[in-house]
DNA sequence: GTTTCCATTTCGTCA
DNA sequence: TGACGAAGTGGAAAC
């Protein structure tokens, strides 16, 4: 447990050697920024990270009670027995101020982490998988173009069908809502008018909630399942390249 | 710096009795559920919260590399000299499998956490401001209700104007893109469909990007700037109180 | 830098 | 529990 006065010095040279700080201990934290707010006190856990970002943890919840994204200017200071550490992000005008009455634990760390993390079976990859594979669509489709800009956005998948008409596939990996659809009818609108061809919407999602099952019927847009795992196992057993570029007709 | 089989039992122990566990050292991490991800070998710190939820964070960026939410199921051994740290997510099925393979150091933590969070300047708080206030829109506005059911959702504020047509209020806390214009413009056709009352659509919000102000000239959308900290403001000099009801006329 | 949209989004709320 | 929308959303890609 070290002492506040102990504390400044050993976070200032950590933090001007770029390493990670650890400080757990009670403490109180106002941020004022695009919003505001106030913790009272509580045992916390502050983490510094190397790239100048803060994470202000409570002992449950995912998520952190307060912030500040990479790029902060920090002091450290003694102020009435309190330790005190504030973050500035100068750019987004943005302050964190924690204010800590006892430090349980303080760490300095020297680690680094070049280690390559993939995902898989996100969006991209059920893209992918309908590009490559589009008969998982529908049998006799043809694409035509993908994340095409459309007035106002991208249509994730432009078809033409056996008969020629126009598809547009909107694709979602999880259960689609009710905004799915009206992202999908705002660009099934746009095709429409730019084009005299008879255009069809589908949304391609592993499921969709029952209201919006409504919406489908009277937009009379089609709803293809399409889980994204099945995808990224279809895309691992083709060995499919992470390039799109050949895609494209 | 733990060893491997020293550190097995005390982080056991630690999680049977419900305490916050950091681990930090040198590991690899694999996800399956949702989707699925791999990590490779680096520095990383472990954070096992007391409600059993665990994240992994990289010495950068602001979010977690890999986590769980509260409610995991924990097994800890040591492997071929690696600690292994598996969370299983029951109700999700989803798991973290994290392979340490040197351990840097070992936390138990003893915290409490009953401090009070208060954020100011959000969303509510500028729907609560516009409902205490609805001249800030617009002078003879009259608040007829809120969060209103309208077919597919939730209008924020619905009114009055001083013509006696109905006005539909979205508001956003950010600057306004073509989701707001979306979202707004679906409750108008509902509330059109409904009513033959002329009806006005209305977006307060601190600002709007330059392509939706195309759609708002041709959906006939009005954009009233309104900034979240100054109903923040608002609200704290005239001692707004939390509740919502007495605004409903 | 602005705009758009995905995210293992998470989180809260309400029916 | 499902559905819907906010979030101090964060993050990335495209233009």
């Amino acid at each position: 447990m070290p002492r506040i006065k102990d504390a400044v010095p050993i976070i200032q040279k950590g933090l001007s050697e770029k390493k990670a700080i650890i400080v757990i201990g009670e403490c109180s934290v106002d941020y004022v920024g695009r919003a505001s707010s106030k913790l009272k006190l509580g045992d916390r856990i502050v983490i510094i990270k190397r790239d100048s970002s803060i994470l202000v943890h409570r002992p449950r919840d995912y998520s952190p009670v307060n912030w500040q994204p990479p790029g902060c200017l920090f002091e450290i200071q003694s102020l009435n027995d309190f330790l005190s550490i504030k973050a500035v992000h100068k750019k987004s005008k943005e302050t964190v101020n924690i204010s800590f009455k006892r430090v349980y634990t303080l760490l300095v760390l020297d680690i680094f982490d070049t280690g390559e993390f993939t995902l898989y079976a996100s969006e991209e990859d059920m893209q992918r998988c309908i590009l490559s594979h589009p008969d998982i669509i529908e049998s006799g489709l043809k694409v035509i173009s993908y994340e095409k800009k459309i007035e106002p956005g991208f249509v994730d998948v432009y078809c033409l069908d056996s008969l020629n008409r126009l598809v547009v596939v909107e694709i979602k990996r999880r259960i689609a809502g009710i905004d799915a659809v009206m992202q999908l009818e705002k660009y099934l609108e746009a095709v429409r008018k730019y084009s005299n061809r008879e255009v069809r919407g589908v949304l391609a999602a592993p499921g969709i909630s029952r209201s919006v099952q409504k919406s489908l019927v009277a937009l009379n847009i089609e709803f293809k399942p399409l889980s994204p795992k099945k995808c990224a196992e279809l895309l691992r057993k083709t060995s499919e390249s992470k390039s799109l570029e050949k895609y494209i007709t």
